[in-house]
DNA sequence: TATTTATTGTACATTCTGTATGATAGAGAG
DNA sequence: CTCTCTATCATACAGAATGTACAATAAATA
């Protein structure tokens, strides 16, 4: 299959948005077949499988996507390279497709999807918190699992409550919480 | 379904046991299928569908008899009704299921349990957590699906990284990183 | 215009789901 | 022990989804 074809582009494109439409619309991703897909997308069932193995690689690369596109930006902007803008851009990120991660962080969501996420964002929070490179790459990777996990925590939380804060409130909510805890935490570390 | 029937309760305790060992003998969830119980479990596959409509229900049942069981055991001593005690609980129990525990948490596992546990856990930590009192209830929820998002973070770095803190350990690291950040967070909310 | 190939429609084998039904066998009552 | 009740069994069935195969069509490109 040639990436650069007109047609394959078109296609592929147009399954991208047909599945975050789908999730949206029907608010969960597992009972979401390949024919279903295929009819919104108003293509062939078997022209999706030119394209992915199935349902989750699709997924997988709608992801992938995204978030070169996210780290991009973040990287293109200068002010960006700091983890509290991070964080900030990330519930800006969140908000923007709001209906999207509800879904996907919700318990109609996808289990390898969440993994992924967690993954990814510790890796972006260790390599943006300078202030744990005392720390062992094991330790610090902990630190990176558990942030993760408060982060998406909180962004669960707001989901699911309407957002009644603002994606910049949020931000600070979590940073303070990330960054006082960090420093507490560190030297407990080493003395036990 | 006479619940009281031994055959019936011979039937569903082997059904929890089956699910449980197919599970971590597979390393992952969604694949499984009623035909696989039922093989496993030797039942026949129209029995499976008298107890549970299906293998979703059969899991719910298998937490909530384990939640169960785990609070129960918490409120019958004393000493456990203070939560760095029962975060170290918690680490012992998933320490003793762990196989179980790091196929569920994990991108093979499954949304809707990683979700109710979430759930489970942000309402346990709230309850237990007395110097939250003067929060609003919004903000105490908030804090709870935090909290909640660190320790299922710090557990599943836990699982993925062959266990190598005691539960022990673990429960300390995790305390002093709550709390810490519990306390540096109380007077910032209310200021901005 | 001619060639390449993405897309289409269709067909097929396979697996799973949920339900239904009559036969079998185990549990409890008298 | 006998009788009744019912959980389990084996089997069948309809419906849906998966992944693959193949010939025909239509869009892109040279």
């Amino acid at each position: 299959m040639n990436q650069q074809d007109p047609r394959a582009r078109r296609t592929r494109q147009l399954l991208f948005e047909t599945l975050v439409q789908l999730i949206v619309e029907r608010q969960e991703y597992d009972p979401i077949s390949v024919k279903d897909l295929a009819d919104r997308a108003e293509i062939s069932r078997s022209t999706f499988y030119m394209h992915f193995r199935d349902k989750d690689e699709l997924l997988y690369e709608v992801l992938s996507e995204t978030y070169l596109e996210l780290i991009r930006k973040n990287h293109t902007d200068a002010t960006h390279v700091v983890l509290d803008n991070c964080i900030w851009d990330d519930f800006l990120h969140v908000a923007s497709h709001a209906d999207f991660y509800r879904v996907m962080l919700g318990e109609k969501g996808s289990a390898a999807v969440l993994h992924r996420i967690w993954q990814l964002l510790a890796k972006l929070i260790m390599d943006l918190s300078d202030d744990t490179q005392s720390l062992s790459p094991q330790v610090r990777d902990m630190l990176g699992y558990t942030l993760a996990g408060a982060q998406i925590g909180i962004t669960k939380w707001w989901l699911e409550n309407d957002m009644v804060f603002t994606p910049k409130q949020m931000a600070q909510h979590l940073y303070q919480l990330s960054t006082s805890s960090l420093l507490t935490f560190l030297p407990n570390l080493t003395t036990e």
